[in-house]
RNA sequence: CGGGGUGUAGCGCAGUUGGUAGCGCGCCACGUUCGGGACGUGGAGGCCGAAGGUUCGAGUCCUUUCACCCCGACCA
């Protein structure tokens, strides 16, 4: 069962307008579906980058940058890239505008039509592919290992905040490989980046596993993924890693002398997340009373807020946290003293706990006298008093268990929400209370539409099993070798 | 592109059978307040999405049009 929370659209759009607010910028739908990223918003998408490279140079990865503008041409190279993503193009098709003959406003100049359109990127495959047939000519080439921080277009025909935005960040990695062997093995290695980055920055435990060929990336040999699931029971595929085979160095001509001094062509993969995490994140953990950012990705860890009353007071509290802040700042947590004197303390006490600070401190006369601090802690909404001696270790130890405890109380959620279930017909009315069903499936993409058609349920993956049970799948009847997740997804 | 809905103050909304444009929040000033979103008094802020029509008179009725939102098809 999902919780409480599910179905209210209305704590979403609070949720989100801490971090984002829906670009209005034009009346004319030119930048329907965009966002912009507010401060505190993007100080958390800047988290997440920094804990993701790090990720990515620790496997050995380095970041480049490659061009916004793909010419046309490139995108029909590869047959079913070019299927997957032609329908969502930006295409540019002139470089000038000219005043109005005709009146006020400018018009596109026709003198000014490109001789071949440029394509606003949808992903950098084909581009970054084009590239590297200059690059690599020997094994000596190999591997290659390059991330891109970057932003792409996707003209979808309904956008949703966070999830399908227009235009979204992220990063996008491309290698290439003299062996399959090694291309199959940077695949995994990336997806699995993704699920130890899901759990220990977002807090978010996922299912790690191969999509079907029906919801493989369109170029892709196969697409391993991971999948969350929101608390209104609904799944979110939170990442991607794809084996790309050969498909790309032959649609792009890049081949290599092998150590026999034979041709052959590369190998590829690309793998790639984006702002959608930060939707994932925060449909995950927020409550009803507002965003629960997990510590590692908080920009405010700690929010100080004095409480006094007349001139003297307030000095002598700020002073005092002036000290303390200086204390949490050395232990490199994130702080903030909030020293607004034009709002009251429960205003802040409220506005902090809405953006999901993890922890607030309070320090009003009653503490200054009794050498205590007053923890309030966002994750459970329980306070409590404690000595002011030590607090910086303790807030330390705070931050890794509630850290710690977000994440567990997702997993249990997840748990719970995670069923096995035999009968179709079961399977049709569980369905609509959400969460992640294991079932047998014939392997078919009949039965897979067919299920979908009916029940607005995919396959989100096909998980790796330590010890597969083969069965029978739930529709048709026919054998399974093993159960894999159903979902409503976003 | 189908199906539904909405456009009135910065935001959220009300506006009766057509008769001087309203409320809440926010904003500004002053005062009292201050351990969980304070209160009082005063104030600023509007081509009622746009165009046309009916009428003595239109936020309200009619026509046209534009924009946005939600649900589908598409998708990370």
């Amino acid at each position: 069962m999902a919780k409480e929370i599910r179905n209210k659209e209305e704590n979403y759009s609070e949720w989100y307008n801490n971090l984002v607010i829906k670009s209005d910028l034009a009346e004319n739908s030119a930048v329907r579906g965009c966002m912009v990223i507010k401060p505190y918003g993007y100080a958390i998408w800047e988290k997440m980058q920094a804990e993701l490279d790090r990720r990515f140079k620790e496997t050995g990865h380095v970041n480049a940058y490659f061009p916004l503008f793909i010419p046309k041409s490139f995108l029909s190279k590869e047959a079913e890239h070019v299927e997957g993503f032609a329908k969502e193009c930006a295409v540019v098709t002139h470089h000038r505008l000219k005043a109005d003959p005709d009146g006020k406003g400018l018009i596109v100049d026709p003198e000014a039509k490109l001789e071949e359109e440029l394509i606003v990127r949808p992903t950098s495959e084909t581009i970054i592919w084009n590239t590297y047939r200059n690059w690599i000519t020997s094994y000596r080439d190999l591997p290659i290992l390059i991330n891109q921080w970057a932003n792409v277009v996707r003209w979808e025909m309904r956008t949703r905040l966070f999830l399908r935005t227009a235009e979204f960040l992220w990063q996008e990695g491309h290698t290439a490989h003299a062996t399959e062997q090694e291309a199959i093995e940077e695949t995994r290695q990336m997806v699995e980046v993704y699920a130890e980055f899901a759990k220990e920055v977002l807090a978010l435990p996922v299912w790690v596993g191969a999509k079907t060929p029906s919801e493989r990336f369109a170029g892709a040999v196969e697409t391993l993924c991971i999948e969350a699931l929101m608390q209104d029971g609904r799944a979110l595929q939170a990442g991607t890693s794809h084996f790309l085979g050969q498909n790309f160095a032959k649609a792009f001509d890049v081949q290599f002398t092998n150590k026999e001094g034979k041709l052959e062509y590369v190998w590829a993969t690309s793998w790639g997340v984006s702002t959608r995490l930060m939707g994932a994140m925060v449909m995950a953990h927020s409550d009803n009373n507002g965003l629960v950012i997990p510590p590692v990705l908080a920009p405010i860890q700690v929010v100080l807020v004095p409480i006094y009353r007349g001139e003297e007071e307030r000095e002598s509290v700020l002073a005092h946290l002036d000290d303390l802040k200086a204390k949490l700042l050395a232990k490199g947590l994130r702080v903030k003293l909030d020293d607004r004197d034009n709002v009251r303390s429960g205003f802040k006490f409220t506005e902090w706990e809405v953006k999901g600070v993890p922890l607030r401190i309070a320090v009003g006369p009653r503490d200054l006298a009794n050498k205590t601090v007053e923890l309030a802690f966002r994750d459970t909404l329980k306070k409590e008093i404690h000595p002011l001696e030590g607090i910086e270790d303790k807030v330390v130890q705070i931050m890794k268990d509630v850290q710690e405890n977000i994440y567990k109380k997702a997993l249990d959620f997840k748990e719970k929400n995670t069923f096995e279930i035999d009968s179709y017909e079961d399977f049709k009315v569980r369905i609509e209370d959400g969460g992640f069903f294991l079932c047998h499936w014939d392997g078919t993409a009949e039965t897979e539409a067919k299920i979908k058609e009916e029940t607005k349920a995919t396959i989100r993956l096909i998980p790796e099993w330590d010890n597969p049970v083969p069965g029978r799948c739930m529709v048709t009847g026919k054998p399974s070798t093993q159960r894999v997740v159903f979902a409503r997804a976003y």
